[in-house]
DNA sequence: TTTACAATGTGATGGTTTCTAACATAGGGC
DNA sequence: GCCCTATGTTAGAAACCATCACATTGTAAA
C-alpha cells in the first residue's frame, strides 16, 4: 500500500527544511519552549515524525536554526533603527528601543535565543557589537555621552543595560513594582542615564 | 510482598519534601534545565517515581520551589553585600557585584529563576527593589550619583543593567568580543557609568 | 535512455518521560 | 486502641525523542 503522505501529492515534500524552521517558530510561539514538540510539528506539516531528523540532528538543532534566523532579524532591525537618524545620541536610543521592542514582540523566540548553543554562538554578535561601538564613538566625539570610558566599555554597558531591560520586561518584573512601560520609553528613560542633557529635547 | 523502599528502613521517607528540593538543585546543576528529570531524581533519592507528586503538583512546581529558595538566598546575599560598607556609591557597586557573582556561581539555578512562574512571581522583588531605592536615595543625597533622575527610575536602570550583565556573562557573550571579566569587575566598571568620579578611588 | 546512487521520505519500535489511578502503610488525634 | 489522613508504592496510559530498516525519487554518469 502506498504510504500516507498527508495532503501532499508527491512522496517528497520538497522544501521540508525551511518549512520546519518556519512552522517551528509558529509552534514555539503557541506552546513555548517547554511545550514545543517535534512530533506535533511533524503532524502539522503532514510528514512522519522521523522526517525532521533528515534535516536536523535533534530537537535542539531545529530550535537553534529558528534562533539563528531570529538573530539575523534582530540584526536587521537594529540596523534599520540605526539608519532612522543622524543624531549620535538619538541613534543609540533608537537601537536600544528596537532591541527591547524585538524582545517584546517575539517573546518565546527571544527566550530561546539566549540559552544553550544559540546563546554561546550568537549572543553579543561581534559585528553588531562593533556597529554599536562605532555609534558610541561618534556620540563621544559630538559630546553627547556623559562618561569618558572607552567606547568598547561603554558599548558593553549599554548592551547589558538594554538586554536587562528586555529580559526583565518580558518576565513582568517591572509590573510588580509599578514601573512597566513601552519598550521605547523603557529604553529612552534608562539610556538617558548614559547621555548628557541636551538642548533640543 | 513488601514494596522496595530503597535503602530506607521505614515505609515513609520522613522528610521527602525538603530532600526533593535539595536534591533537585543538585540534579539541576548536573543536568541543566532541559536534562533535569523527576524520574531520575526519585531514583536517586530512593523513592518511587510517583512519590514526588505527593508534594508537588508537577515537575514545574518542584523547580519553582528550588527557584524560590534561590531567590531567598539571593536576597540574603544582596543584603550581606549591602552591609559591608557605609559608602553610598560603594554599596551600590557591591550589591551589583553580589548579584552577578550569584548568577555566575549558580548558573543553572539562576536560569530557572527567570523563566515561567518563578520569573513572574519573584523577579524584581518589591522589597529588594525598595532597598535598592533607599541606597540610591542616600547616594543621591551624598552627591555620588551622576543623574538627577528619580531614585525609582535610577534603581530600575541599575537593576536592569546588573541583570543584563549577569545573563550575558552566563551566556558567554562577553568572551566573544574579548571583554569578559570577573563579576566584581564587570559590575564596578559598568556601574561606574552611573556614578560621579570620586576622590579616593 | 538507462542505471546507479544519494537524498529524503515512511513505518515501526525502544527507551524514557510526565502524570494518574488504585492500593498499602503508618503516625497522631480522639 | 481505632480510625483518618498523610505519604508512600505499583501499574500503566499517553506522549516524546530518537533510531532502524526500508521506500521513493531526483539526478548524474555511462
Amino acid at each position: 500500500m502506498s504510504p500516507d503522505t498527508g495532503s501532499r501529492t508527491s512522496y517528497h515534500h520538497g522544501a521540508l527544511r525551511q518549512t520546519l524552521v518556519d512552522s517551528a517558530r509558529e509552534l514555539l510561539i503557541e506552546r513555548g519552549d517547554a511545550g514545543f514538540s517535534l512530533n506535533e510539528l511533524a503532524r502539522r506539516i503532514g510528514v512522519s515524525t522521523a522526517a525532521p531528523y533528515r534535516h536536523f540532528e535533534d530537537r535542539e538543532a531545529l530550535l537553534l536554526a529558528v534562533a539563528e534566523e531570529a538573530y539575523e532579524e534582530l540584526r536587521v532591525a537594529l540596523d534599520a533603527a540605526s539608519r532612522t537618524t543622524d543624531d549620535p545620541a538619538e541613534r543609540i536610543l533608537r537601537m536600544g528601543a528596537a532591541y527591547v521592542r524585538f524582545a517584546a514582540d517575539n517573546a518565546s523566540v527571544f527566550s530561546i535565543m539566549f540559552r544553550g548553543r544559540a546563546a554561546r554562538e550568537h549572543s553579543f554578535d561581534p559585528a553588531a557589537f562593533q556597529s554599536l561601538v562605532e555609534a558610541v564613538t561618534v556620540a563621544q566625539h559630538s559630546g553627547d555621552l556623559r562618561s569618558e570610558a572607552s567606547a568598547r566599555m561603554l558599548s558593553r554597558s549599554i548592551w547589558a543595560t538594554v538586554h536587562g531591560l528586555a529580559t526583565l520586561h518580558l518576565s513582568g518584573g517591572f509590573v510588580r513594582v509599578g514601573m512597566d512601560d513601552t519598550p521605547e520609553r523603557l529604553a529612552s528613560e534608562t539610556l538617558a542615564t548614559f547621555l548628557r542633557d541636551r538642548d533640543g529635547r
